[in-house]
DNA sequence: AGCAAAGGTTAAAAAAATGTAAAAATGCGA
DNA sequence: TCGCATTTTTACATTTTTTTAACCTTTGCT
């Protein structure tokens, strides 16, 4: 699933440059064009990045920054004028994780953008291996190995079930699901997850007795082991 | 096995400072007091990273750095004065990797050094030479032997082969694909990775079962090896 | 038991991704 | 500048996946 920037900037020509750049390297892209409207755009979007001007109207860069330090961790990556030093200072010590002077250059932004993920994922390791007993889920070549056999298996139904036996026993809804695996901005029938766990059930059927994807009636789903 | 880093600076308290943030993060740190022993140290501490101040007693940072450059491609970071912007241009072309303008956050700097050092990791490991069953492909004379016979083959499509074939295993989105072997800046349709792949398996066809570049549906493609 | 709501199953429709060929554009050396 | 090789775009056919919709079965409750 997609990676989502948040661009605080009120100069709608870099606003949409940036747009442009991050949208071609697969980002989801939001705009903000002034301080005031950034933290509601923050909260309805939940970004993975922030790409933030300091100077801005209603609300400055500082105050923005401050505000989303106090409810996330999310990189932020502050946009100052050139030579402002004392900018980089202050930066740094509202909890930006970067900065970058104008005017940029727009490869060495995508460059700290990648960086800054790149610490923030090196922080908390996504695994995107599993394997429980007989089940060998790689999301790095999409393989799906069932008691030693390769399952050829369609991308939907290899992230769901990675999905569920990643939090193992936990129970998820369908909207969860519908949410988490395939995008907040998907808006079909949830019906469809019950059709996807059907065809994962067919693969794994009678593989193993440790663990399997059961219903929880009224709830949802959940993948469960037992031991 | 912990980096070293090499710090070139006469201000015994800016090198004094930096040895103990850089110490408490893991490097060994050798000091050198001017632009004189340096080249020496250097020569004896092999560091990973050099840290280099540009007004320095006996030879200036610039010699030091080319002096540096034409023996090793080792990340350097200039430490420069406060506003002085031609000296970041001149640092980059001297083959500088990176500048903070000093009185410096020691946070920042720390940051810095991780980031050049991540790129050099990136860009320097790969061997330009591959060799599975049946081919090799050499992208220092642009050669890809397949099964004994020299094949002219256009250079993206080497270059998309090998970039494919240095993973082995591992699913690159098309999207990625043209970021990496393209260059982030290429703004063309994705589907050219496609006519890519079709001709390079023309090429490649039949001539051998250990490996192939195999279509994973919904996601991309990859250099498949099975064993 | 009987009812309603939730989940299972299935097949067909719709959507998306890919293979392929050919045309168009680009870049480069003679 | 011309001509050639390479690269990119475009269009269309084909394949595969995903979604929808219908119908059937199970569950929980009175």
């Amino acid at each position: 699933m997609s990676k989502r920037a948040l661009i605080v900037e009120d100069d709608s020509n870099i606003a949409e440059l940036l747009r442009l750049y991050l949208g071609k390297d697969g980002f989801e892209v939001m705009i903000a064009p002034d301080g005031g409207k950034a933290e509601a755009d923050f909260d309805l979007f939940q970004p993975d990045v922030v790409l933030l001007d300091i100077m801005l109207p209603v609300k400055d860069g500082w105050q923005v920054c401050r505000d989303i330090r106090s409810k996330s961790m999310v990189p932020i990556i502050m946009l100052t004028a050139k030579g402002e030093t004392s900018d980089k200072i202050n930066g740094l010590e509202m909890g930006a994780d970067d900065y970058v002077t104008k005017p940029f250059d727009v490869k060495e932004l995508i460059a700290r953008i990648h960086a800054v993920l790149r610490r923030k994922d090196a922080d908390a390791p996504v695994e995107k291996k599993l394997n429980y007993d007989k089940l060998v889920i790689n999301l790095d070549s999409y393989e799906l190995v069932v008691d030693g056999k390769k399952i050829d298996t369609p991308p939907k139904e290899m992230e769901l079930l990675f999905h569920l036996a990643s939090s193992p026993n936990r129970v998820f809804t369908r909207n969860q699901l519908l949410d988490e695996v395939w995008g907040f901005d998907y808006f079909g029938d949830s019906r469809t997850v019950d059709v996807h766990i059907k065809r994962l059930r067919e693969k794994l059927e009678g593989v193993s007795d440790k663990w399997c994807l059961k219903t929880v009636w009224g709830v949802g789903y959940k993948f469960e082991v037992t031991e």
